[in-house]
DNA sequence: AACTATTTATAAGA
DNA sequence: TTCTTATAAATAGTT
């Protein structure tokens, strides 16, 4: 087994397999009664996550203070690590930070004093261009929440239609068994 | 769904589906390229885990930090001057960036695949306005360069005006001088 | 997102 | 716990 290659099918799997792995988490922690914890990255970093009622952050303190025990006797040597930065990291994670943010203050239209007339060119066309994509987007969301619904609709119908010519048929049963004088169990 | 009552049948179904359950995250940790960490506690409270090999530790560190940085990053659009005083490490500057790109990323229209409606609309608004800003500003920019170099043209035909006139003003005085034999210096 | 053929998980019993 | 097997569920591939 390894990494799905394909870009697309990769992340169809991945939503397929994330759904199906949180119903299992949650079936597990209901059915055996146990206390459940899953955390999940996409490949793209986003986050997904599941715990018991008793709070993600509760089960996280539980592990923590269940391994602590461990971890100090295995390694109290590799304590510092993680601590505090590196003292050349840090500023330039910072700076990184800095920059990502104007950037974001000039997709949001901010900050944009020091703009010549070609920049403001390209900022315009970048927005234009993602404004297109959004909107493409949300119109085909809308036209298959539309067409679900719709969907929907008709099926109410179809039920109801079937649920009423049942009731006529049952009415017509019961008639039917009273004549004869049967008796129906409550 | 509900807890299995008969003692036994629980913890065998426990067993088995903790086997399943440690599979599938595995599996799509593997397939699909993602960080997971699952974390279970048995009823009597026997510890069972599977972590991605980032291990256990940086997994949690890494959720730690985000909804962290989540928190500070909705908290904080308007006031971004907490950052120097509350981030002082290094995983939490790390997913503050995981964070800001995915957003650039949003501003540019990519990466959208999870958004639902609302959260198009709220981005295609705020695109809008931006967008709106920046043409404000770039016309702006625009019209000033304009009658700037409208300003330098009139300038331009104004010297060049003064210079006609001079040159005139130049010859007469020229012919004037040759009348009276006066030699000018090459 | 829906369908289906196939694979996989699992409950029950031994 | 492990094995077996019938059944149920998950999912890959396809449209």
């Amino acid at each position: 087994m390894k990494r799905i290659e394909n870009k697309i099918s990769r992340q169809v799997t991945f939503s397929k397999r994330r759904l199906g792995l949180l119903k299992k988490t949650h079936e597990i922690s209901v059915l055996c009664d146990a206390d459940v914890a899953l955390i999940v990255f996409s490949a793209k970093g986003k986050l997904f996550e599941y715990s018991t009622e008793s709070s993600m952050e509760s089960i996280l303190e539980r592990y923590e203070s269940y391994s602590y025990a461990e971890r100090k006797l295995n390694a109290n040597d590799s304590e510092p690590k993680g601590l505090s930065v590196n003292i050349q990291e840090k500023p330039k994670l910072m700076s990184r930070i800095e920059l990502l943010q104007r950037n974001i203050r000039h997709y949001m239209g901010e900050d944009l004093d020091s703009f010549c007339l070609r920049e403001f060119h390209g900022l315009e066309q970048q927005l234009d261009t993602a404004l297109k994509r959004i909107r493409a987007r949300k119109n085909q969301l809308m036209h298959e929440s539309i067409s679900q619904s719709q969907r929907k609709v008709n099926y109410i119908k179809i039920s109801r239609a079937n649920l009423k010519q049942g009731l006529a048929y049952e009415k017509q049963r019961v008639c039917h068994h009273q004549k004869r004088g049967i008796c129906w169990p409550k």
